[in-house]
DNA sequence: TAACATTGTGGGTAGTAGTGGGTAAAATAA
DNA sequence: TTATTTTACCCACTACTACCCACAATGTTA
């Protein structure tokens, strides 16, 4: 048994250079299916950070989009902020993507950067940003949380 | 008969080198199951400890989080907060695994660390928070103690 | 008892990984 | 086309990690 493809956990403590290039953490680069081509798809998350998804998944999540009905306006929304943001971006050899500056402003990112492997995705905070974010939804839903770790931790 | 596979009891008084390295005692390391290719999953745990999973009692945990829809809030700071924390380590041939600093500062721990085998995962710990912690908890949950009495007996 | 094997611990070192910046090719705009 | 911007490749430096060897303490076997 080996660790899952296109599966991330972990968090790293990295930084965005002057040219706005950010280093995938080597165990994600080396997670990536062959498949893949070393590209991933990057693009605004529903929290205010930026996904980045192996291409192969973005695929199947384009499916799934394809397949949601226009009719409810929420789906429309939904359709509407995940794609128009995601840009493909193959690593370069360093195993560096570029961050467009659109998405650096959403995500209130300056240099310093806090990636997280969300299993299916990889997510890039200001660490900051994500503290607060983290504070407020727990206080709001904090017995919904628990009902979650019940079921799912061991 | 013999203990069953990835199954883990006993305490060990151990400590973390220089480097942030810590032996797995060579009982759970024979305990770990040969599917486990030698690797562990290692994270916070819910106590002020690091908790230490077979790689294969992990990947049930991460299927769990697989299929949590991302379009719920409350899922997203769930699977956050459950991988971020996460590394997967397999020991070198000295039998050891590498600490990352954050955990080692959030388990409180300096050089001497206890090893307890809790069944299904392995605790490391501060042994002075740990008693700590059990005095605290003994006192205010003596009545949930004893109920749990009635569900399990010795 | 003596020889041997196992286990926990310590430290050196080569290879890997993260970061910064120069430069030429490619894309875009004038 | 020409000028400007953008992008990707290259080189370089530093820090870290994984492997290797070593050794002392303990446990096991002859």
């Amino acid at each position: 048994m080996t660790l899952a493809e296109n599966t991330f956990i972990g968090e790293y403590n990295y930084s965005i250079d002057s040219k706005g290039r950010l280093n995938i953490p080597s165990r994600f680069r080396k997670a990536l299916s062959k498949n893949d081509a070393n590209t991933f798809v990057i693009t605004k998350g529903l929290d205010p950070c930026i996904w980045v998804y192996p291409l192969s998944e973005w695929l199947k999540i384009e499916n799934n989009l394809r397949n949601l009905s226009s009719v409810k306006n929420i789906n429309r929304t939904f359709v509407r902020h995940t794609t128009r943001y995601a840009s493909s971006s193959t690593y370069d050899k360093q195993g560096r993507v570029l961050l467009t500056p659109s998405l650096i402003k959403f995500a209130n990112i300056n240099k310093e950067v806090l990636i997280i492997g969300a299993i299916r995705r990889i997510e890039i905070w200001n660490p900051d940003k994500l503290k607060e974010v983290d504070e407020v939804n727990l206080k709001i839903e904090q017995d919904t949380y628990d009902e979650l770790a019940d079921k799912i931790t061991l």
